[in-house]
DNA sequence: ATGTTTGTTCCGAT
DNA sequence: CATCGGAACAAACA
């Protein structure tokens, strides 16, 4: 679900909105099974200052101290909505944060219906341990095309695979992986190692537009509506898409073909997008 | 009842 | 060791 445009989206807004604000109490639903030590962890996060928000590739981070980071990372389902009480009809509600500055409070709802999504209190050591789990982040500028074409060919298996691995390449997820490789003339199945530097080119430049165009957007919300901004509005990215969805091709007139690549469903245009090996 | 879903991780097979 | 496919996590919808 949220990727990079959504989970941007998400922090810049909460920055804007919740720094400042101090966590008076935090609610967890009795339904929500989590480890202990995160109960303990999120216990301990009352009385402190929201310093900052920031995300790290698909992860939404709350800094609440030098040493105490607020992690979390919606997979498929999650979200996170910002609400002023009263405020009792959100669905699949499952950590509330009670959040205070002055004479205001706001709610801080992580919801989340699949529950594939998680949560984490981190020092700052353990948060730089996650980072580094990450692989490069194609909106970096100091992100070269050697350096993206290095990092596709790490891997032997299809384009679309290395895209969406987050060690390699980190922030793309279905979507806009899928949408980047139309953009570009490339088949999704292609060999990383099939891959020459003028198409990794195309490439790189391709995800760039698709990634700023959802981010201007404010992200994805498809016909489900799981994802929604932090105020519950829906973005707009999916007026733009460019194959994702789609049955025939917008350019040539083609029948888009829909194809399952390591399991995810992926929409490509044959005559746009053909198969090219060396 | 079956198949589908924006993400990630783990396991066993190759 | 590298990679792949499937299952698992769990819920809603067509």
């Amino acid at each position: 679900m949220p990727e990079f445009p959504e989970v941007h989206t998400i922090s810049q807004d909460l920055k804007k909105n919740i720094v400042g604000f101090k966590v008076k109490n935090i609610q967890i639903s009795k339904y929500y099974k989590i480890p202990s030590s995160v109960q303990v962890g999120l216990k301990e996060l009352i009385g402190k200052e929201i310093q900052d928000v920031d995300n790290i590739a698909k992860n939404i981070v709350l800094k609440l101290g030098e040493n105490s980071y607020l992690v979390f990372h919606l997979a498929m389902t999650g979200r996170i909505l910002l609400r002023e009480p009263p405020d009792e009809t959100d669905n699949w509600v499952k950590i509330v944060l009670e959040l205070q500055k002055d004479n205001k409070i706001k709610h801080l709802k992580f919801c989340d219906m699949r529950q594939f999504g998680k949560v984490a209190v981190l020092s700052k050591n353990n948060l730089d341990i996650l980072t580094s789990k990450y692989g490069l982040m194609p909106l970096n500028e100091t992100v070269s095309m050697e350096n993206f074409l290095k990092a596709i060919k790490s891997k032997k298996t299809t384009i679309k695979n290395v895209l969406l691995d987050q060690k390699i390449i980190s922030g793309l997820g279905n979507i806009y992986a899928t949408d980047a490789l139309f953009l570009a003339n490339i088949n999704p199945k292609t060999s990383t190692q099939d891959i020459t530097p003028e198409s990794a080119k195309k490439l790189l430049k391709s995800i760039r537009e698709i990634l700023n165009e959802g981010i201007k957007n404010r992200g994805s919300t498809l016909p489900d509506k799981m994802y929604v901004d932090i105020f519950g509005n829906s973005g707009s990215q999916q007026d733009h898409f460019r194959i994702y969805l789609k049955n025939i091709c917008d350019v040539c007139n083609g029948k888009v073909e829909f194809i399952k690549i390591n399991g995810r469903g992926t929409y490509f245009c044959p005559t746009c997008q053909p198969l090219k090996t060396l």
